[in-house]
DNA sequence: TCTGGGGTCCTAGGACCC
DNA sequence: TCTGGGGTCCTAGGACCC
């Protein structure tokens, strides 16, 4: 029996050149062709840079203090960082991707997998130009595209486009060894810190060296992934476009602390607004958490850094921040030690997973001037475990105790439908 | 003096079970 | 003093990404 072989995969990478400068320079073009930096929070590190700040040497993650001597010799403008507005334009532009194609992944902020398969290999480079004109057009964001029969391939393809002319390079069976020739190792996707030193000691140096070490060598010395990253470099898929559904499995609030020696109340307050904003974005995403890990460190460029989390298990799945707060509070007894001085502290809800009721305003008349809001969750385990009634002030979500939920709203019951009727 | 914040995936080792 | 061989699940921590 022979089998037909399928047509090989397409993968674009859409990727928004320098993006936060970019988001700035749509409202304020007076920033063009001059040296621009944006800032993290409390203004501490380099987080993007207009393609004049590269040039005179300021690093990518560098913090501030150290990049003084060329930011006053160069007059650098220093924008501190404006997260809403990246999140607008980052929907801008995912909105107009997914007019140019069916199959696309939202894969950061600035960056985004496109399945190109449908379109005949004689005509890529053209859509690649079409698509980057477009974006241009519309939205006044230059982006790099790269394309390739894997996810690392159309990665690795954009790398180069960012230096080209064009800003689209197409990798294919005929160019792609010239083209890894010319990529060091650093910059192939899923390599960092460790794995550049390990292979340093086995002399692969470009992206080109590491494709020809074989599958296997990949397995043994960088676990699956390393095994993946190789197929993948072999022009075979390891990886395919992801979900673009919003499947988080974690939400993190963190913060670094500007008041270096930050001791047990100052912690447990910030504790405590994490919390609150952690279960704000959980409701925002209709999620419920299973755990929460809570973790704090000390200066991690000092000696005798100190790091430590802890997780606490819910023993319901929560949306709810008083049940956080109380998990939040027991993790931080385990790891907190007296006398260290607090750098950074956050939390990490985990687990996550479809909120299993939706919740309701319902309004009585208004007394005493005012309206006096009910809110009431009503179970969306009706269709999952077939119950009509919902009672409210002690509450079943469905048979099993782990999901019962106590309510200090008024006692009464009622069906589904009226529910629904009256909301 | 000053060093971001938010994610994913994998693995080793311990606990526990039969 | 000898002290199995599997398996699973959980957790902490490491590595990577933007």
């Amino acid at each position: 029996m022979s089998s037909i072989p399928s047509r090989s995969k397409v993968f674009a990478l859409v990727d928004c050149n320098n993006f936060f400068v970019s988001c700035e320079r749509v409202f304020q073009p007076n920033l063009n062709g001059k040296p621009v930096v944006v800032a993290s929070n409390n203004d501490g590190c380099v987080i993007a840079r207009s393609n004049e700040a590269k040039a005179i040497g300021i690093k990518m993650g560098e913090p501030l203090f150290k990049a003084k001597d060329i930011v006053t010799k160069h007059n650098v403008i220093i924008m501190s960082s404006n997260f809403s507005l990246y999140g607008d334009m980052s929907n801008r532009v995912m909105n107009v991707l997914s007019q140019l194609a069916n199959n696309i992944e939202f894969y950061s902020v600035d960056e985004a997998f496109l399945d190109l398969s449908f379109i005949p290999p004689d005509r890529l480079e053209d859509y690649a130009k079409y698509i980057r004109n477009t974006i241009n057009q519309w939205l006044g964001l230059p982006v790099s595209i790269g394309i390739g029969s894997s996810k690392t391939l159309a990665k690795a393809a954009a790398f180069l486009a960012k230096k080209s002319h064009s800003g689209v390079i197409c990798l294919d069976k005929n160019n792609c060894d010239q083209m890894l020739v010319q990529i060091p190792v650093a910059q192939i996707w899923g390599i960092g810190r460790s794995y550049i030193k390990l292979l340093e000691k086995n002399h692969i140096y470009t992206a080109l060296e590491l494709k020809n070490m074989g599958v296997n060598w990949g397995r043994q010395h960088m676990a699956v992934h390393g095994g993946r990253l190789i197929e993948e470099l072999n022009g075979n898929c390891a990886y395919d476009i992801g979900n673009s559904e919003d499947s988080r499995k974690s939400i993190t609030v963190s913060r670094t602390f500007h008041d270096i020696n930050y001791q047990w109340p100052s912690v447990k307050t910030a504790i405590a607004s994490f919390v609150e904003k952690a279960c704000e974005k959980l409701r925002l995403h209709e999620l419920a958490a299973k755990g929460i890990i809570v973790f704090v460190n000390s200066n991690r460029f000092q000696e005798n850094y100190y790091t430590k989390s802890h997780l606490i298990n819910l023993p319901i799945a929560s949306e709810y921040t008083p049940d956080l707060l109380t998990a939040a509070n027991r993790a931080l007894q385990h790891i907190y030690k007296p006398g260290i001085g607090y750098k950074r502290a956050g939390i990490t809800l985990v687990d996550l997973e479809p909120r299993q009721s939706i919740q309701l305003s319902l309004f009585d008349k208004p007394r005493n001037g005012k309206t006096n809001q009910v809110i009431k969750y009503i179970d969306k385990i009706n269709s999952r475990y077939g119950t009509q009634t919902v009672t409210f002030g002690s509450l079943n979500f469905n048979k099993s105790s782990r999901y019962k939920r106590k309510f200090s709203s008024p006692r009464f019951t009622t069906s589904w439908n009226e529910l629904v009727k009256v909301a």
